[in-house]
DNA sequence: TAATTAATGCAACCGAGTTGCGTTTTGCAA
DNA sequence: TTGCAAAACGCAACTCGGTTGCATTAATTA
């Protein structure tokens, strides 16, 4: 495998996806740091954060993919997403609920590689009670 | 609202979604009912057969919407899916696992609408051992 | 059988994501 | 510091799942 490098643009988007509360979409990051780079540029970079393990997609209940840190991965260097991911059916935003972990149970001659589990709702901010 | 009608092209959808063990998508169930509809059609069926609650959508681990029939929901009449789908990551095919039911608990605040939970790795058939 | 309108066909469009290829940068070593 | 290999990039073209508008067809019901 090739070594990889570190350019102005590549950190420019992981500062972005780090910075935010919640997962953010290609078109919103390459919408973010507009002027440093080409949308396909934005692709790529996000292909590559995510083959060195500094972010992971998460797939949203429409289909849509979206992208966050991995905030407990990098320290022991491994890529366990067994946590709940949170989708606000209001503000449409997806977010990592960490704390939140689920171990199920599955039928014999399963072989469980990984578990996307979200659940759809209403967010607290956009609660109006 | 108005009133639903049967075509031959909607039961043909239904039809191939019903003899199906797995879900399936817009592209393969157009493939499947060829001839008896235009393609624009297979997605408008499908639309009409989810408001229906005759079949609900699962998105896939990698943004592929696909289409599975509900087997719970229509006894009773309600829309729960709180169950698990598998993803084979050999054969690519997504299924409902009806019997494996799970319950989360979410931090408080949050309102639970629906349960969204697939989980990757190898089914089965694709197992080689 | 006639009227109402749900459902369809078709063409055009949209947007996320991909590919090819020539050019620019990065990281490292001389 | 400079030179080099290849990683990263820009740009144009393309693919493909899905949507929209509108005129036409066909299912229901009286
Ligand atoms: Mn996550
Ligand atoms: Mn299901
Ligand atoms: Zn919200
Ligand atoms: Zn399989």
């Amino acid at each position: 495998m090739s070594l990889p490098r570190n350019t102005k643009a590549k950190q420019a988007v992981l500062d972005e996806i780090n910075r935010s509360t919640y997962a953010l979409s290609q078109p919103e990051l390459f919408e973010r740091v507009k002027g440093t780079c080409d949308r396909v540029t934005v692709y790529r970079i996000l292909d590559r954060l995510v083959a060195e393990n500094k972010i992971h997609r998460i797939v949203n209940v429409d289909g849509t993919l979206n992208y966050a840190a991995c905030i407990q991965c990098d320290t022991h260097n491994m890529h366990a997403h067994d946590h709940l991911h949170f989708s606000c059916i209001e503000c449409k935003k997806i977010e990592c609920l960490s704390e939140q972990s689920v171990q199920v149970q599955l039928p014999s001659h399963y072989q469980i590689k990984e578990l996307f589990l979200t659940i759809s709702g209403i967010c607290p901010t956009c609660q109006v009670d």
